[in-house]
DNA sequence: TAGATTGTTAATCGATTAACAATC
DNA sequence: TAGATTGTTAATCGATTAACAATC
């Protein structure tokens, strides 16, 4: 029986399962179980089972999970079975790598709009895409109803720019800038900063 | 009184409180308080204090924090009061703007040698720095004594490179890769992949 | 001093793990 | 059937919060 209250750190474990069931997809397994996955992720078993135990039952004793059922429930809890539109601010260096990069269509995004507040970038194009004045923002995303953003500006703008998407109407952002935004709470925002990551690390060496 | 056993989570939150420290340093904030601290991070004051607790005594009651003296004794527990070498692996894109991005050098890390396995790439100059083969990559990192990695390859290449880089004495990967690893325990590893971050997101929306 | 804030303890809360009946 | 694995319960473990004496 699905429980009514999900915790944030099952609902974050979930894009990792999705993915490691996609590439065990992509390697032709048909089947698995909550020890074999568990291994691969480095994760309990029963902790595999216990996350999905809220969303439902969706293997068989003595057998394990179908592959591809698993990986399209998933799909649907995460709400990834559909593609969102996301807009990508900032057309430096990182941002052009983003608005390059293919791996974002086949797990449910796509980029369909770049900002920028530099006038001398404005009316470039990077692939399908021109990049737009930051002024069009806000017309862009209520006219195609988006709600995903990602910021990647320097750190000394990305406030001012993140409270531009809210007032937008952006409802979930991805935060480029090594610095943490302050925002209503319950607004969606996720950071990566990969400074943040090797510091972690680097206490232990 | 420090514990001896300090929890990961623990760590994990230091190089945030970090990065909020050098940016109050950087505004002329010469003293802050777990209160103030808690309400720019949304993190309860006295988390904070609790993670601070594990290694030593920082505040002062009544007063608070020095947050210039707060931010170099997490400096040193984070032993970035120092620069990694770091060595980036994988030239594409994203390779490209992590090796453009000016964000590491005052905050721990500098990129001290690039690696493709692509023929055409290598000899090729980014900045100062020189793309080398891969069969370089266990010389360099031995003669320069480099503990750390970015991996920004494709993920079909991910999995073999974190391997070449353990076995060249790499102890600290951070991977771009939309993968996860499989490496020996204890083995210091991060993940960065914007997709989970955004499906992490989408569940709510 | 009076007010404020720390560091720490104890209580609460929540997450993970172990175990096992159910059953494929 | 026999072996394997699920979904779930209860126990354990760990993290967060509340509260407050100490003290600047």
């Amino acid at each position: 029986m699905p429980s009514k209250q999900i915790p944030d750190i099952v609902v974050g474990r979930l894009p990792v399962y999705l993915r490691a069931l996609s590439h065990l997809a992509a390697e032709g397994i048909q089947v698995t179980s909550s020890h074999e996955l568990g291994k691969r992720l480095g994760i309990s078993a029963a902790q595999i089972r216990k996350d999905l135990s809220h969303f439902g039952e969706f293997g068989k004793q003595g057998t394990g999970y179908n592959v591809g059922y698993l990986r399209d429930q998933l799909k649907r809890i995460l709400k990834v079975d559909r593609e969102w539109p996301v807009v990508l601010i900032g057309v430096g260096d990182l941002g052009r790598a983003l608005a390059h990069y293919g791996g974002f269509v086949d797990r449910g995004f796509r980029i369909v709009a770049l900002f920028d507040n530099d006038s001398n970038k404005v009316g470039q194009r990077i692939g399908e895409l021109e990049i737009m004045s930051m002024e069009t923002l806000a017309d862009v995303v209520r006219e195609r109803s988006i709600q995903v953003a990602m910021i990647a500006v320097p750190a000394a703008h990305a406030q001012k720019v993140a409270e531009q998407c809210m007032a937008a109407g952006i409802k979930a952002i991805l935060n480029y800038a090594p610095i943490t935004l302050s925002l209503p709470d319950g607004t969606l925002v996720q950071h990566i900063d990969p400074v943040t990551h090797l510091q972690r690390m680097t206490h232990y060496l």
